[in-house]
DNA sequence: GACTGACAAATTGTATACAATCTACCTATC
DNA sequence: GATAGGTAGATTGTATACAATTTGTCAGTC
């Protein structure tokens, strides 16, 4: 039987179900950078007042998913390229962290790794059906769940804000098309992860952003930026 | 000549404003752990409505420095022992990380030194004054400087959230009277820091933080906990 | 035609009103 | 006296009204 919830403790979960359509469409990359946040449409679109859709959107301010610019309102974040750097060297800190933690509790948490099983699964899945933004968002719960398996509640709240900012990052500097190898890369630090060898793991996990970050054109020179990019999102914001 | 701020922009200052008395009175341990924060009692306090205090509120919930209950308000938070553990544990990889990038900058940013020795000189006066407060609230900021000259964002923006947290462990599980030792060890990390030499930094920092940590009981045995401190905090409470 | 200024519309920022909920106290009952 | 129930007051949660600001448009001027 279900517990028949009061309306303000409903309120509470659908603050996080609106939360999380913003925070997936970032990471399915249907919501691009520089997006307008209109306060009202979003509450229209969610059926809340400008309250809550405003403390949303101060949640992912604070992620640094979006941004306030004084009385112009909320877009999602565009970081540039030192914002970048930045992020994905924070980003490989906490992921090596994560796998030398998860990795030193797999046996007390042998139970927890079916989930990270069926991420991979699904993210098969979506990647045979050509579910492009399905398969992106899944790579990364599969890091986020890895981060919940640390058993360190900061630095997964640390990994959930850095995992949607990689994603801005790569819809804003990926020159060329991701490989399928990632799903690989998955599977065979998760293997590592289940005997526990943190080292292997490490390992892994630290080619698996060497990949990412190599598909990427982070250099400062403008020339080598990719044209197409820059011009298509003006494109892309116009005809929205 | 200063510029006339139009009263949103003054608002915006005064907003980070109410946040740092609040971050501050917990970094100086006038907040307790637990302490209520009443929205219309701070509201008045400062002079601004429900709407600014809550959204401080939420930004220091977002930071795990408060905590909202449902319904019944906001509160300075109260880290358990595993809580405290998982703190610990992510701030000493923040900091190690920290003070590697900032040796590495070392010759690059040398002008901004000065902050932290003049923070440490601030620390030494404080702690001659014998106002521990002050002193406390100082170490703090010394590493929050550090991390700032990182150079990484998003590090500085966690070590931010770590540091008043730290606090707040310390507030509720030392056993012993910090020696006055903390000065001379920043003192002696900076130097090396002067120097780009990393790894002495790293080795540094890792025994500053072994330090602190020392003089905590953190132990699961609720035998070893110091009932002072259990009843003491009680009775601070009624008595507020 | 390009530029400036002013007005109107749209949007954000803040305060406040009202509803939902919790807390404390009091009373009735055993 | 202890306990359950119920009412009043205090407090939070949300929506909304209003003020401040920005943005877009359109005359008017050069």
């Amino acid at each position: 039987m279900v517990e028949p919830k009061s309306s303000r403790q409903r309120s509470k979960t659908q603050d996080q179900h609106i939360y999380e359509e913003i925070f997936d469409a970032i990471l399915e990359q249907r919501l691009w950078p520089g997006t307008r946040l209109k306060e009202e449409s979003l509450g229209e679109i969610f059926g809340v007042s400008r309250t809550i859709i405003r403390r949303t959107l101060s949640r992912l301010a604070h992620e640094r998913v979006a941004v306030f610019e004084p009385n112009r309102g909320a877009f999602v974040a565009e970081p540039d390229i030192s914002d970048a750097r930045q992020i994905l060297d924070a980003r490989r800190l906490m992921e090596l962290a994560i796998v030398e933690r998860v990795a030193e509790r797999a046996s007390s948490i042998k139970g927890e790794f079916k989930k990270l099983y069926d991420l991979i699964e699904q993210e098969h899945k979506s990647s045979a059906a050509a579910d492009k933004g399905t398969a992106i968002r899944l790579s990364g719960e599969f890091h986020l769940e890895l981060a919940r398996l640390s058993g360190n509640k900061p630095l997964e709240g640390f990994l959930h804000s850095l995992v949607p900012q990689t994603s801005l990052i790569i819809a804003l500097y990926q020159a060329k098309e991701g490989s399928r190898c990632a799903i690989d890369e998955h599977s065979r630090l998760l293997d590592a992860l289940k005997l526990g060898d943190a080292e292997e793991a490490k390992c892994l996990m630290g080619e698996h952003l060497d990949h990412i970050e190599e598909r990427l054109a982070l250099d400062e020179s403008p020339g080598n930026r990719n044209l197409a990019k820059v011009f298509g999102r003006r494109a892309e914001k116009a005809g929205a």
